[in-house]
DNA sequence: AGCACGCCGACT
DNA sequence: GTCGGCGTGCTC
């Protein structure tokens, strides 16, 4: 008798597919097939063998295997079907969530080739009008070793171009020269960097490989040098048959990062990020699979790859919002790691100057281990914090005459200083200061905000974009002004009050052209006095060694926010812009303008412990009933009217009703419409997370079998990071 | 998600 | 008369 499988494949339906395997043909969980679906062909992953198939229905045979091994081991395999449950996600998507795009479009699983090119003839001989394939001969002239296909592309150039100058003879294929030059450079790998007393005291405390399965929750200070406990962890504990993950915010994901990492690691390193082109996925998936022994440094998806020998896994920044996936497949990288970590019986690493706040609840409950390093790296001191009450004071670009007197101190004395303006729900808006008109975006239920640079106004929400006019569009009054705070008009006032001294501006317009960051950390770098304006750009990652001086120009957006999760974001990037200042010999002193001096989470900042503020903000939590000490999860909805959207989750309420789950809602988004779509959310809060898997398991499945009117859609997304 | 089937409006 | 719009239903 013909045996049978069960097939996941790549569509959102909540449900599996049964075929016939056809003799001859041994099929494991994991394993891509090629099958016959509706009228199409179709790429498929085996999830189980020899099924009973339901009563009434005709198996159509299994086409063929793509290998004869499965694309997705069986640990990985495991990860995903524990997520796919977890997360409420169709398994199917899941699953192909894992593969690079060419193994979900049935390419086959050998490594591509990269194409190399080096110059060999002169741009003499080129027409005078051929000036992209004259600056595209250059560009590849410069690259003696060969320039990669890939990198040629992504530098601007098209293909068309290049095979323009490979026709004209002008270029000709190379060797991957780069490879083995960049090996040579990394071959002395270097021993373990040497710890601090305080950073040895930390890195003894982590668990070994050896130990199996272990959570620990690194909470080192800004400065303390995580990242050498990283390196000193996997000198230290990886043999040479070894995988290791270490995870990163996509912005921590720099060229410094993966250099450093290469010092000690060389060849061993491979990145994986959202830039990869398909080749490059495909490869470092192959190397992956295969079970090289590569340390993986990658953004949240990398945590689904298929290791075969994972022995350790690293989350840096763990609470970094960007790990949680905002659409589709709505999983938690930082979570996955540790479930991943558990399957695998192998420890995990978080690692954070500010740890989120279910991290750190686990870690009191016992869950992690605590391990803490309150000590900087070096001579460095930790920053002094002070508020700088800004009721009834006169401002003039957001900034208070004492905050600008500190500007002025710090610049006389030679050092530069960094103006930190918390942009989160504050945007300069056009507004009519005749008739109080504000501009909004024609799609979506918000303002517009004010780009100066190309006078336009633009939606943040879609791609909407409008000329800005000069009067009001109303009723045409010439008091037509931008108001709030952007980057732009502190630039301008801080220029008007420091005219001798270089202000520059880092923020998502002012990096837009590639490299400029690059140009900026050169000039801050080079340590003469400037001042730096930006937004959450600047708490990230880069060292300013000779800021001594911060401000933070607004901190009270986040005190007061319907969004239960604001208070800790806030406190986050308020601390670690403070860990901006004074990093290198000199200290660094921090100025906080709020209106609201006397809130018991500034007075604690204040003292600069984050920890303090942790357990203060946990107290609320726990007093409101909120995560961590509750399990959520959202539905939300979305259609062409607000009354479908709220139907649909009208009709959900009642399935959701269960002893032990509160229902909020529904109710429109905090962003209630956004590019034409008309949102609603019904939040569900949950005392048990077990119980509140299986009750949303038998929702979706019943609302699997509803159809709904044309444009209307709903998803769910468990442990919500926006509950706007 | 695809893709086909199907039933109504404006074209050669 | 048909081309094509996208509503509906199905995929082992």
């Amino acid at each position: 008798m013909l045996s049978t499988a069960r097939i996941a494949l790549n569509r959102p339906l909540r449900r599996l597919f049964d075929y016939l395997v056809p003799e001859g043909l041994t099929l494991k969980p994991g394993q891509r097939v090629k099958i016959p679906f509706g009228r199409q062909q179709a790429i498929g992953l085996v999830v189980e063998t020899d099924i009973e198939p339901p009563a009434g229905i005709t198996l159509k045979p299994i086409h063929n295997a793509l290998e004869d091994w499965p694309a997705l081991p069986v640990e990985t395999f495991q990860l995903l079907s524990w997520a796919s449950d977890y997360y409420q996600h169709p398994l199917g998507e899941c699953l192909f969530t894992a593969l690079p795009p060419a193994l979900r479009r049935g390419r086959p699983a050998i490594e591509k080739a990269e194409d190399w090119w080096q110059a060999c003839g002169s741009g003499a001989a080129l027409p005078a009008n051929a000036h992209k394939q004259k600056t595209l001969l250059n560009w590849i002239a410069q690259h003696e070793q060969g320039a990669k296909g890939s990198d040629i592309t992504k530098a601007g150039f098209t293909r068309p171009q290049l095979k323009a100058l490979s026709d004209k003879e002008l270029i000709q294929a190379a060797t991957p020269a780069g490879e083995t030059s960049r090996s040579q450079q990394y071959k002395e790998t270097v021993t373990a960097p040497k710890l601090s007393a305080a950073q040895l005291e930390a890195a003894s405390q982590l668990p070994v490989p050896a130990d199996g399965f272990s959570a620990s929750l690194l909470y080192g200070i800004t400065g303390s040098g995580k990242t050498e406990i990283y390196l000193h962890y996997l000198k230290q504990n990886l043999t040479a048959q070894d995988q290791a993950l270490v995870l990163v915010p996509e912005i921590n994901l720099t060229p410094q990062t993966v250099a450093r990492f290469q010092r000690y690691f060389g060849e061993r390193i491979l990145v994986w990020h959202s830039a990869l082109n398909d080749s490059e996925r495909l490869n470092a998936w192959l190397k992956i699979r295969n079970g090289e022994p590569i340390i993986l440094i990658g953004t949240r998806s990398a945590v689904l790859l298929p290791f075969t020998a994972l022995k350790t896994l690293i989350v840096d920044e763990e609470h970094d919002s960007s790990y949680k996936q905002g659409e589709g497949f709505r999983y938690s990288g930082r979570d996955v790691a540790v479930y991943r970590a558990h399957l695998n019986r192998c420890p995990v690493i978080l690692g954070s100057a500010t740890p989120s706040l279910e991290s750190y609840h686990n870690a009191l409950g016992g869950k992690y281990q605590l391990i803490r390093l309150e000590e900087r790296a070096g001579e460095a001191l930790p920053p002094t914090i002070s508020l700088l009450d800004i009721r009834s004071r006169p401002l003039e670009g957001g900034l208070s005459r004492p905050a600008l007197e500190s500007i002025r101190q710090t610049l006389d004395s030679g050092s530069q200083a960094l103006v930190f303006v918390n942009r989160r729900g504050f945007a300069p808006v056009m507004m009519c200061f005749d008739c109080g008109h504000m501009v909004e975006c024609p799609r979506c239920d918000t303002r517009l905000t004010y780009h100066r640079r190309d006078r336009a106004m633009r939606c943040h929400h879609c791609d909407y974009q409008a000329p800005a006019t000069e009067t009001c569009p109303k009723c045409n009054s010439e008091a037509f002004k931008p108001v709030g705070q952007g980057t732009e008009q502190t630039e301008d006032i801080l220029a008007a009050s420091f005219p001798d001294t270089p202000v520059v501006r880092v923020d998502r317009d002012s990096t837009q052209r590639k490299g400029s960051i690059q140009s900026i950390l050169k000039q801050v770098n080079s340590g003469k006095p400037c001042i730096l304006v930006g937004t959450q750009m600047l708490a990230k990652g880069h060292d300013f060694p000779n800021v001594t001086l911060v401000v933070v120009i607004n901190a009270d957006g986040g005190l007061f926010s319907v969004d239960f999760r604001a208070p800790e974001q806030l406190i986050q990037i308020l601390l670690q812009v403070s860990g901006r200042a004074g990093r290198g010999t000199k200290s660094g002193k921090v100025v906080v303008q709020t209106c609201h001096s006397d809130h018991p989470l500034l007075r604690t900042l204040c003292h600069g412990r984050y920890l303090d503020m942790a357990d203060q903000l946990l107290e609320e939590r726990e007093g409101g009933q909120l995560p961590p000490f509750r399990a959520m999860a959202i539905f939300r909805a979305e259609a062409d009217t607000m009354e479908q959207s709220l139907q649909i989750l009208d009709n959900i309420k009642p399935l959701a009703s269960a002893p032990g789950i509160e229902i909020w809602g529904p109710l429109p988004a905090l962003i209630a419409r956004r590019a034409d779509r008309h949102r609603a959310q019904l939040v569900l809060n949950a005392d048990n997370r077990r119980r509140l898997n299986r009750l949303l398991t038998g929702i979706c499945q019943s609302l699997e079998q509803e159809k709904y009117p044309k444009g209307a859609k709903w998803m769910i997304d468990v442990d919500p990071q926006e509950t706007g």
